[in-house]
DNA sequence: TGCAGTGTTGCTTC
DNA sequence: CGAAGCAACACTGC
């Protein structure tokens, strides 16, 4: 569940152990298919693009590696950035790796990267290794993702903020400009919106996704299909300090695993322990003193988790 | 066994 | 223009 929470976590790691070491060779799983549609033009999935930023990559060094919204950001030499989305099931690995060539037979992929020593890198959600960058220090960064959803592209360093990958983006909710006041006019983009649609709205707020709003949702006491019009003011205000305190607990319990996510080291984060609603369906509300029950409902496609009783709902 | 459900996003359609 | 639906892919669990 690759959201401000683990992206943070991810970026925090790779930030420790990146730094200052060359990128030696990068390799692709090559079974893809559907290159022709648009959306991966400048991803690694098209193989032109992937062999034009492999020359780039290689022999340069890394600088730092930083996050914005649910990017990660590896500053390298020579002025480019490589800029990875998790999107859905996306992970990245760190450590040693061999590579395994298996003879041609039954139409089976013939190569494969395995870890080269026991150890949580072998948790079976580690399994589905589909790029590895080589590093001087004899070790790989791999980009683990059963789905596929994920995206790997290199830009110039200088425009990164332009970028379109970049360039709609909202500001960061963690960030101590972020104020209340700031908070309030960027609900306000979408007055009559549903909540929990405008927080998960990157050009909106950055790096939100759908467990942590609805779990802000919970502990701010409002219905996520409230709009931001007719939600009280106090509740805004609520609504606030649970968003920074939320997405806090979630970088402090290293992210969530409630399915794929691991850290680089290929371990779980502790977060999905710390549920109040997300995947909760049907089980009471444990907010003190309320008799509520866990429902499920499905808004604009993502499907949502609330207190049938202490989240009010206001508008609509 | 089969199918509903899954963290994200961006394109298409209305 | 905005909102909604769906597609990208593959696995897990009921």
């Amino acid at each position: 569940m690759p959201e401000l929470p683990e992206v943070t976590t991810t970026v925090n790691g790779l930030q420790k152990v990146l730094p200052g070491l060359c990128f030696v060779d990068i390799w692709q799983d090559i079974s893809k298919k559907n290159q022709t549609i648009k959306q991966f033009k400048y991803t690694f999935k098209d193989e032109k693009f992937f062999n034009k930023a492999r020359k780039e990559i290689i022999g340069k060094k890394v600088i730092n590696v930083q996050r914005r919204a649910k990017n990660i950001l590896i500053n390298i030499s020579g002025g480019y950035t490589i800029l990875i989305h998790l999107k859905m099931t996306g992970h990245l690995l760190f450590g040693k790796y061999k590579k395994i060539v298996s003879s041609k037979q039954k139409g089976k992929r013939e190569i494969r990267w395995v870890p080269e020593n026991d150890g949580p890198l072998n948790d079976p959600s580690n399994r589905f290794i589909h790029v590895v960058f080589s590093l001087s220090n004899g070790k790989y960064l791999a980009f683990c993702d059963s789905r596929k959803f994920g995206k790997i592209t290199l830009i110039d360093t200088k425009n990164i903020a332009e970028s379109i990958h970049l360039s709609k983006i909202g500001p960061e909710p963690l960030d101590k400009k972020f104020t209340l006041k700031n908070f309030k006019e960027q609900l306000f983009i979408k007055p009559n919106g549903k909540i929990k649609t405008i927080l998960m709205d990157q050009s909106i707020i950055a790096g939100i996704g759908n467990i942590y709003s609805d779990e802000m949702l919970w502990s701010s006491s409002i219905n996520p299909e409230s709009t931001p019009l007719k939600i009280p003011k106090d509740r805004l205000v609520k609504l606030y300090q649970e968003m920074k305190k939320v997405l806090s607990m979630g970088i402090n319990f290293g992210g969530d695993s409630m399915s794929d996510y691991r850290n680089i080291d290929g371990l779980r984060g502790n977060f999905q322990h710390h549920h109040n609603v997300y995947q909760k369906k049907g089980e009471a509300c444990g907010k003190k003193g309320c008799f509520g029950v866990i429902i499920r409902k499905v808004i604009n496609g993502r499907s949502s988790h609330f207190c049938n009783s202490h989240q009010k709902l206001y508008g609509r």
